[in-house]
DNA sequence: CATGAATGAGTATTCATTCAT
DNA sequence: TATGAATGAATACTCATTCAT
């Protein structure tokens, strides 16, 4: 029965991706060691054994989520947007654009940016490929930056730092996403400032 | 004959001083769930009874450090940078020399301004005071904010929105002083900028 | 396919209850203190973990006891043997030899009376129901007490005291049941002896 | 300085004296294992490293006690009894006397009661001497009862039997007199009626 | 000798993982 | 394949015992 052998597959599919979906923002908001998978299976509405059908273990299911956060369009839409045929400020007030608005509207999104970032910083030894994958994006990031400082748009200082000030940023509004009840979201100006320099400033030159 | 009264508070006051400021970094990094009391014991130097002789439980042990972090001085003396006959512009100064001076030679500072803002965004329910204590260094930190919208020489934007922004990118560069292995620390100016309007574009007005 | 929900909720009482019934005996024999939940599991034939699906803590274990032992019929049995047109002489024959047939055969029946006189006895905070519990048991026997009296076949003295002096004395056999290896059994007449007047006295009268 | 020496000696034998007497009740009262050392060091009135100087461990203290409690003059009191010319009712009257007489007053002997009835139960290990004593009290007890038998005043029954339950009943009180907040205490002849037959039925013989 | 702070072996409890249904 | 009851290794917590003062 080949048919009801592609169905399977299909529905093996669909409840992996469920559950590393909805794992995300579990691990985003309880850290590692505060997850319990007895809670995660409440929370997903599957049973417990169910997650062991799809993931030997915790840490790789936690491993996984990488993979899958990795694999994202993210350096593709970045490559995409470096090669655009525009002005250092034109990009990143349309990095900036894209990244507030996402990050305003999905809770997915913001908790892939927190656990890349929290991997990033505490360099878990089973997650491998993300150095790789982050100092991709803070390497085209730093392109642009080099080519706002030649036009005189963006801020002095190493590209480094402020590719690294820049998505931390990011990662600092992705938590008051996640967590705070109470805050005041930055606007996309907010956050290309960081990089840009004062437009009034500018301007009066 | 037994040993003095006073020697024996004094020993307790050390040692429960000794735990709970060697607990402030271990929480810090590892979390509440990923933070094991055996470990912690044996970083701090003690038996695992001796926990249990200061601190009723781990959860006890992880309220009493914020009431040591609420309890510092950190009010005091924004309240009298407040009240000094100087410039909005100098105090933010002043604040961010001092801040990022702290941050880069003492690991335990950085410590608690991480558990004291996750504190605030996971509002966990056993802290009470400090909702009332971030608020009020907010409120100082508005203060400033207005003052110098008023001066000039501060960005336009919501003075909350700015104070949070802020101290977030404080307690990022916590995150990264405590996780990091490479990072580019920003400097002084780098944090004022987040308050104060570019230098090249003032002076040119 | 998930188990079906009756026979999930048939288990979840199956192993409740075997749980419940194996630690009274564990209990009665070696108290709160002296009982270690490992060794426990091991007697009951359970992993450790498994007790605690069931019973939040050892106190709740032991707490649930009550409930159970409390809700035993012996009250209703009580109540049937009060109505029954007999001689005060001839219900106290039958309790005993009810009471000490059971104590014979039953270890079980012997841990319930003794953990419940002991409850009694300490007083612990715990337990409810009991007092109103052990003190209908008291009441109808105290009935029953006065109905000797006035038919002469009962000893004098205050019911009360004849009533808490009889079932101390049943106590007492539970305690040689479950603990004592070389002991004599006192007979159905010993027992009824309590409170029952000498019958060669009687009849010579 | 032998002075000193004997005066040391003296204060010594003191402290342990008034450790075991507390401890009587403190053990009767919560057992071997729900008996903490802190506590009790506490309930004494010394501190916990004090108990050590005197006793190697909890349960040489323990055992300590049995010393104690066996050592005491209850077997050569009984012996006195035994040898008296009365007649076996008048033996067990006095006999009977004299045992609810201290319970009443004495809580230190209600304890002593029933730690020794319960090693007895219980046959804890490390209590080596009671079987001897406490059987040797129980001989001497049915040569009274034998007594008795013959003179027409006792019951008919085994007399080990009997002894047994004699001293079940004293236990019961014991127990009461240690636990119970609210009970009603027997009187002497409550207690000599275990054993002796009912007066009037007699007197009418 | 007396103390109580410190210890770690022992006990209670949790939770990732397994497995019979 | 899906389930959740069962498990035991890991973790939190207690308490008899030691030891510096």
């Amino acid at each position: 029965m080949p048919k009801s052998q592609e169905r399977c597959q299909e529905i093996r599919e669909e409840t992996r991706s469920k559950i590393l979906n909805e794992s995300i923002l579990y691990f985003a908001k309880n850290g590692f060691a505060g997850t319990k998978i007895s809670e995660l299976a409440k929370h997903i509405g599957i049973g417990q054994g169910t997650l062991y059908i799809y993931f030997k273990s915790k840490e790789e299911l936690f491993s996984e989520i990488f993979a899958l956060i990795n694999s994202s369009k993210e350096i593709e839409e970045l490559n995409n947007l470096i090669r655009l045929p525009l002005s250092a400020k034109r990009k990143i007030r349309k990095l900036s654009n894209r990244i507030m608005t996402r990050l305003m509207q999905d809770d997915i999104y913001a908790a892939k940016v927190v656990l890349n970032t929290q991997m990033m910083l505490e360099q878990k030894d089973f997650v491998f490929a993300e150095t790789t994958y982050q100092s991709e994006i803070y390497q085209i990031t730093e392109k642009i930056i080099k080519q706002g400082q030649k036009e005189g748009s963006v801020v002095e200082g190493l590209p480094v730092k402020l590719a690294d000030y820049y998505w931390g940023v990011v990662y600092l509004y992705a938590l008051k996403k996640l967590f705070a009840t109470k805050y005041k979201m930055i606007s996309e100006e907010d956050l290309s400032r960081v990089l840009l320099k004062d437009e009034r400033g500018n301007r009066l030159i």
